[in-house]
DNA sequence: ATAGGGTTAG
């Protein structure tokens, strides 16, 4: 089934709004009877017509009456206008082809760029400009800003900064003020000191670094650049700053992670008696919001309407964000009421501003875990007026909350129905959800279309995406191939391959991988402690885990937080050094939460130990966890003891506090996709085959010497029961499916959402002695393989 | 003519 979602063909490109391409279909209204004379005596096209003419057949009209009355120079500029200000850049672009080179004048070409710099930047523009060059109409020195500006907001171009030269050096043109304004933009967004320096310098010779305009156009340019200080030494230097140049500031500072800076710049302010405008406040809030500071930014927002200013469309994206990083359902709700508010009255709403909102309003309900709200919101916005950040938004919100299926859904519809590309977001949110279901088949072919298409500098953070989402399905091997093959890695690309050894149960390859990443000058940081424990706990590394445990705040100067103590006690825990585990717990620096708790508890399971297991117990229920997980280990710790009076009354608590156990569920991945099994299952259309398999399977494992563990018969089913419920366990029904529909010698590949209950890993043990095919079985903590009758865990899970 | 905005990873 899931395989069907995934035809992930070759990318379906949109020519885009490329008026270029439309030419050849475009009726041209073009008369010969024009006179290439710009004197004439015929009166210009009213103003008033041109305010008036919003549709294509008005402009055409005017253009029509135009012709009956003679066509003039100073006529074609008006009617390339009309055509412009109605959204008609084809016949704009049409009507100057036809027109003869003498007569075609500059300044409607320079129209027509500067139009086309604000919709398809680079690709029009720069068209524009050689298409008025080849037909024999010299630029000016306003043509040349535009078109650089245009070189500037595609990346990786050194167009701008050639076009520069050529403008002072080839035509001797001696840019003004309005030139270098639009040459800084575009080195800022290229990053390129040079060319900025050059324009600086250039600024400075001839006087026009007076100009407010420039020395707020500079400033932007160095903090974009990321050389905040410079950026600062021009701005101390301004001789009139304006709101303006605080604002290209503060948000220099804030977007170069120099928050504190921002933040008492923005201060300044208020003591200098710079008045605020709607930009400030809302570059503050943004600055907030993207610190994942929404309470403060809420905070801001209060204190800008008592100054009486009014959110715009960008505040409220920017609150929104404040309240979705944070969580803040009300607050996030309220917005959205003030954003109605605002859409049912707003004129000044330009277009895509309606759809940046619900985008918004998408991301703050699925972050505040309300899927359903943003679903219905999704819906509501029409298939083809949504854009890629629409369907992201939607399809991430599923996959970072668990329903990884609906993510795959989703995506195949937008590759189906749609001719919106994912970009590197969508597709590292795709691959998240791959990595939930452990599946390969659709992150293969994820994969190959991230191979077919350029995803230029995200291309990191998707292939450390890929680095993740192969180990979760299984192939750590796949894993490290695309990290070696990575042109670029940061630390994410390390402790992602890290993790990937571990969960693996390899700790000499994860501690080697760490090495490693020290050499090549990487700093380890919180998490890559974490992924560290975690692989020494899970390879049963006991003494090196203690030694990072003990090294990392000394040597790296990384403290240990909570995750770490719970790594610690799962580390000790699974050794059997409850005790140790337990002084550990006691002697913590901070309140244990409750993944401590669940660590020693599960030691205590794994190790029989009921009387700590119903102290963690106690612990946990004063942190009124309602996570079903610590009454199953509990029960099944009694279980274990036999002591069935208090499994049964496991159960009345859970009924009484109305905490639901979650159903575990086993899915294997086949070739024809996913299959999935629940406890008891009979809806597979095989199934009696799958229960005579088990049934035969247990039959010979027992002949090996198996003996059910009926102390889990209560992992897995509801009811109490034991015995033969044991034998239908999820996993052992994917496992019977899986051997029933393989081929010889193939890898099976399970997942299970629960842990693997222990019944099960003896059997999956067993059974792997008598087939001849590689069991990989992955549970909510690891991976097992099975093979020949052993698991790579050594008992360590 | 310059400043502010929505989607991604360990």
């Amino acid at each position: 089934m899931l395989q069907r979602y995934c035809s992930l063909k070759a990318p379906r490109k949109l020519l885009g709004r490329t008026q270029l391409a439309f030419l050849s279909q475009t009726p041209i209204i073009f008369s010969s009877t024009l006179s290439p004379s710009p004197s004439s005596l015929a009166p210009r096209v009213p103003i008033s017509l041109f305010k008036e003419c919003r549709s294509l057949a008005a402009a055409k009209r005017i253009h029509q009456q135009v012709l009956v009355q003679g066509l003039t120079f100073y006529h074609l500029n008006d009617v390339v206008s009309v055509y412009i200000s109605c959204n008609a850049t084809c016949q704009a672009i049409a009507l100057l082809e036809r027109t003869p080179p003498s007569a075609a004048p500059v300044s409607s070409w320079n129209a027509l760029i500067q139009r086309s710099v604000r919709f398809s930047p680079l690709h029009d523009a720069l068209h524009l400009y050689y298409k008025m060059k080849k037909l024999g109409c010299s630029p000016d020195c306003y043509t040349f800003p535009f078109v650089i500006k245009a070189c500037g907001e595609i990346p990786s171009l050194r167009l701008g900064g050639l076009l520069f030269a050529r403008m002072t050096n080839d035509f001797s043109m001696r840019p003004n003020a309005v030139s270098l304004v639009n040459v800084l933009p575009g080195s800022a967004a290229l990053g390129s000191l040079p060319l900025g320096r050059q324009v600086h310098g250039f600024a400075v010779r001839n006087g026009l670094f007076e100009d407010v305009f420039v020395g707020n156009a500079l400033v932007d340019m160095y903090a974009k650049c990321g050389v905040t200080d410079e950026a600062s030494k021009v701005f101390k230097r301004m001789r009139e700053r304006d709101v303006v140049s605080w604002n290209a500031m503060v948000t220099g500072y804030a977007q170069a992670g120099e928050f504190d800076e921002a933040l008492s710049l923005f201060e300044e302010m208020g003591e200098e008696n710079v008045e605020c405008n709607i930009v400030t406040w809302t570059a503050v809030i943004a600055a907030y919001a993207q610190r994942e500071r929404g309470y403060e930014a809420l905070d801001v927002f209060h204190k800008m309407r008592n100054s009486g200013l009014e959110p715009n469309v960008v505040t409220l994206i920017s609150l929104l964000s404040g309240c979705a990083c944070v969580g803040a359902l009300p607050q996030g709700k309220e917005t959205h009421c003030y954003a109605i508010k605002r859409l049912l009255n707003m004129d000044s709403m330009e277009p895509g501003d309606d759809l940046m909102i619900m985008n918004g309003l998408i991301d703050m309900y699925t972050k505040c875990k309300e899927l359903q709200i943003a679903r219905t919101i999704f819906d509501s916005v029409k298939i083809e007026d949504r854009n890629v950040v629409t369907w992201t938004a939607m399809i991430g919100g599923y996959a970072q909350h668990g329903d990884a299926n609906e993510a795959i859904d989703l995506f195949s519809l937008m590759m189906q129905q749609t001719f919106t590309s994912p970009n590197a977001f969508t597709i590292s949110c795709i691959l998240m959800a791959c990595s939930h279901l452990g599946a390969l088949r659709i992150g293969e072919q994820v994969h190959s279309y991230v191979l077919r298409n350029r995803f230029g500098p995200s291309l990191l953070f998707v292939d450390n995406c890929l680095i993740d989402m192969y180990s979760k399905s299984g192939n750590v091997d796949a894993a490290r191939t695309v990290f070696n093959n990575m042109k670029e890695r940061n630390s994410v690309s390390w402790t992602s391959l890290m993790a990937g050894y571990g969960m693996h149960g390899r700790g000499a390859d994860a501690l080697q991988i760490f090495d490693q990443m020290r050499g090549a000058g990487l700093a380890p940081d919180g998490v890559t402690f974490v992924v560290v424990l975690y692989a020494c706990s899970h390879a049963g590394m006991v003494e090196h885990g203690m030694r990072y445990f003990n090294n990392m705040k000394k040597e790296f100067g990384v403290v240990p937080f909570v995750e770490h103590y719970a790594c610690m006690v799962d580390l000790l825990g699974r050794a059997g050094r409850l005790e140790e585990a337990k002084k550990l717990i006691e002697d913590m620096p901070m309140e244990p939460t409750s993944i401590v708790w669940i660590a020693l508890l599960g030691a205590c399971r794994i190790h029989a130990n009921v009387e700590l297991g119903e102290y963690a117990a106690s612990r946990l229920s004063r942190l009124e966890s309602q996570d079903d997980g610590t009454y199953i280990l509990l029960s099944n710790i009694y279980a274990g003891a036999r002591r069935w009076k208090d499994v049964s009354n496991i159960r009345s608590l859970m009924q009484y506090s109305g905490v639901q156990k979650k159903p575990g569920c086993s899915w294997v991945q086949g070739k024809k996709g996913v299959v999935t099994f629940y406890a008891g299952d009979w809806s597979h259309p095989q199934s009696q085959e799958i229960y005579e398999l088990l049934s035969d399977l247990i039959k010979c494992i027992k002949a090996l010497g198996y003996v059910p563990e009926t102390n889990f018969a209560l992992h897995d089913v509801d009811d109490e029961e034991k015995g033969d419920f044991l034998f239908e366990h999820s996993e052992k029904l994917a496992l019977a499916y899986a051997i029933l529909t393989s081929t010889a010698g193939a890898t099976i590949r399970i997942t299970k959402n629960l842990r693997v209950c222990g019944d099960c890993h003896t059997v999956f043990t067993y059974v792997s002695q008598s087939v001849d095919n590689e069991i990989l079985l992955r549970d909510s903590s690891r991976f097992h393989h099975f093979k020949n009758g052993s698991c790579s865990c050594n008992g360590y899970w």
